[in-house]
RNA sequence: GGCUGGGUAGCUCAGUUGGCUAGAGCGGGGAUCUCAUAAGUCCCAGGUCCGGGGUUCGAUUCCCCGCCCAGCCA
């Protein structure tokens, strides 16, 4: 019997459309889903919708449709974008579904009976505009509401209490004995002091003519389930709670969550629970946010992320992997062109997509495709040795989490079969006619192929499944019957195909650059002014009008041109310049230029350039700094 | 303000119980092969290891103070 492995994402709010943050923890979700398939477990993926409350209602009202139509528009879209992303998720919970609203009565109920749940009253300064109660922090001066400006009301309003106070020290007692229950480990400790700082009962309904788009509380008509009871339960629910199957994959093995809303499950659930006579889940895993270009995504900044305009760009899989392959899963990550193109276009194409290709063009070149195992086998120990060793460490790095340092053994093994091409020369031994030794060692690059493949699988499983028919096999096998030298023969290479695109900067505009120094619009319109320089600091820049004499060529350099260039001086002067991808020598001479005079002379390419030309290069253009009417060369600028 | 974790090569980060020339990847520079998506492979980094003080024969690594950054809490 298989071991069971289940495990959930949060369910996504569909009052709007899903941004990165949803794809970065559903494709988490996916990669953890399909490794532990690989590994041989019986997997349940669960990921859904939350449909319900007041925001909801009133976005729905806003476009004059029902609230349901609403979370059927939006939870569309939702299984649009895991259908691009390929996740693999076995169950799409929505809490409009009837199941799901019986299994919350349900629970509740339980709840009720146990003692946890009282009725109270919630009071509090209540806006009517916003139809929400604010926070004293939030208000302004005089109780005024910071969005409508008006002054809130105190109201009191009845609600029901979940008791919450009850359970601290069994909550404590549980991370006590359950030291694995929050990852990373520093999370957990910030949950062990919240709650060791004693908990509060909390607000569990809403008056049900304040909040109609919800569940009505089994115990009182007239209440409305608060979101967290509601949402929490999908992952009891998901698996046919309160009915008996449930009991084949509770408790969860992992719950994914960000790091938001890590109180609510580290804490809140746990103790709702408890309370309804149900395990705790295993483990909970909260992740870090993204930052674009050193900035924090938000609306009003415009840096906002669309995952299918991200996946148009650049793919699925090129997209799954920036997401996983540099930040520590757990940590914030900074999303950066620079970045995804480096590890796109380094990694993806030139090391992996290329490695693919550079094999099975040679199994055709050489072999007619044909891959048969023999006793020659050049470095078959150290292969063996590695591979042992990649996998190894693999397996332990995902089991902990540490995806980005997984990717990194992975990129070690192919950097080994690359730098294994050059150490055998399969073009030398099929020229010395070398047959033996050849075959041997397609065999084994093509055995390598079949590791890596597997590898690489979880993390980009829509091209590894491209690549397992470029290698010709017929699909995957379990992690732990993974050998070295294990190929079956004869094997047949299938067709060569290239698995990844090299991308450009032009693919990159999504991420959106915003202007300033990251952290400062956390500082809301600050005194400008620190930023500012003094004349006499930029007057130490010398900048002339220079005119581009002569262009040549610099052999082997795929960037620079050394030009000539007269700034008016006794003689020109010699600049090398990282123009060539834009301009040809032609278009260069005669061109009147803005040069840097005084910068200091440096070495490029053994050549000593004497100054700067300026130029500005947008990511898309790129313009050489000129002058709009003729002036005399050497004419400072000022 | 309290607690926690950080500040190491241009960038992203590793650095075991304190000690031989402080490492990797990327970028940058150089060399080279030709099977390959002009890809691959090889060579090159002399960095006040945030600052100051202390312990020690000796500290990036231990202790204290300060500065800066991030997270959680108030």
């Amino acid at each position: 019997m298989a071991e069971k492995f289940f495990l959930t994402t949060p369910i996504y709010y569909v009052n709007g459309q899903p941004h990165l943050g949803h794809a970065y923890t559903t494709v988490a979700a996916d990669i953890i889903a399909r490794l532990n398939r690989l590994m041989g477990k019986k997997v349940f993926f669960l990921t859904g919708t939350d449909e319900h409350g007041l925001k909801i209602q009133q976005t729905a009202e806003k476009l004059g449709i029902s609230p349901k139509e609403l979370a059927d528009k939006n939870a569309n879209r939702f299984k649009e974008l895991w259908k691009i992303l390929n996740i693999s998720y076995d169950r799409f919970i929505r809490t409009t579904e009837t199941a799901h609203v019986e299994a919350v009565k349900y629970i509740l109920q339980k709840c009720y009976e146990k003692g946890d749940i009282y009725k109270g009253h919630y009071e509090g300064w209540y806006c009517v505009g916003c139809e929400e109660f604010k926070t004293e922090k939030e208000l302004l001066e005089g109780n005024v509401c910071p969005i409508h400006k008006k002054p809130c009301e105190y109201i009191k309003e009845e609600t029901y209490y979940f008791r919450l106070s009850r359970y601290t020290d069994k909550l404590l007692e549980f991370y006590e004995k359950n030291p694995q229950f929050v990852k990373p480990e520093y999370r957990f400790n910030e949950v062990k002091e919240f709650v060791k700082q004693g908990l509060k009962d909390i607000s569990i309904t809403r008056p049900r003519n304040r909040v109609k788009w919800g569940i009505v509380a089994p115990f009182d008509e007239n209440q409305t389930v608060y979101v967290w009871f509601d949402a929490l339960t999908n992952y009891l629910s998901g698996v046919g709670y309160p009915s008996p199957e449930y009991r084949e994959w509770w408790p969860a093995d992992l719950h994914l969550v960000g790091k938001d809303i890590l109180r609510f499950h580290a804490v809140y659930w746990p103790a709702f629970l408890m309370s309804a006579g149900e395990e705790p889940p295993q483990q909970i895993f909260a992740h870090g946010w993204w930052l674009v270009e050193g900035h924090k995504i938000s609306k009003s900044l415009g840096n906002v992320i669309d995952p299918f305009v991200a996946v148009k760009k650049i793919g699925v899989d090129p997209f799954r992997y920036i997401l996983f392959r540099e930040t520590p899963f757990g940590e914030d990550g900074n999303l950066t062109r620079e970045r995804v193109l480096n590890r796109v276009n380094g990694e993806l194409v030139n090391e992996i997509g290329n490695l693919y290709s550079r094999v099975v063009s040679m199994a055709y070149r050489y072999t007619e495709g044909r891959v048969e195992k023999t006793d020659a086998l050049p470095f078959a120990g150290e292969y063996t040795q590695l591979t042992g060793e990649v996998l190894g460490n693999y397996l332990k790095l995902v089991e902990e989490f540490k995806f980005h340092k997984a990717l990194e053994e992975t990129l070690r093994f192919a950097e080994f079969l690359n730098r294994y091409i050059d150490l055998t020369k399969p073009w030398e031994l099929n020229k010395e006619g070398k047959k033996e030794i050849l075959k041997g060692v397609l065999y084994l690059l093509t055995d390598g192929l079949r590791i890596l493949t597997h590898l690489l699988f979880p993390f980009i499983p829509t091209s590894m499944e491209r690549a397992l028919k470029v290698v010709g096999l017929e699909g995957l096998q379990n992690f732990t019957g993974l050998k070295p030298l294990s190929l079956k023969t004869p094997h047949r290479v299938g067709k060569k195909e290239n698995l990844f695109r090299r991308i450009t900067e032009k693919d990159l505009t999504f991420i959106v650059k915003v202007e300033g120094k990251p952290g400062e619009e956390k500082m809301e319109q600050k005194p400008e002014g620190t930023e500012f320089i003094e004349f006499a600091e930029f007057q130490k820049v010398v900048l002339k009008v220079g005119e581009i004499l002569q262009v040549e060529e610099i052999p082997k350099s795929k960037k620079l041109y050394k030009l000539t260039v007269d700034l008016g001086e006794e003689k020109p002067r010699t600049i090398v310049a990282g123009i060539k991808p834009y301009y040809t020598p032609e278009e260069l001479r005669g061109k009147k230029v803005i040069v840097v005079a005084n910068l200091k002379p440096k070495k490029l390419m053994g050549i000593e350039s004497q100054g700067m030309v300026l130029a500005a290069n947008d990511g898309e253009n790129f313009s050489l700094l000129t002058v709009e009417k003729s002036v005399k060369n050497g004419t400072r600028v000022s």
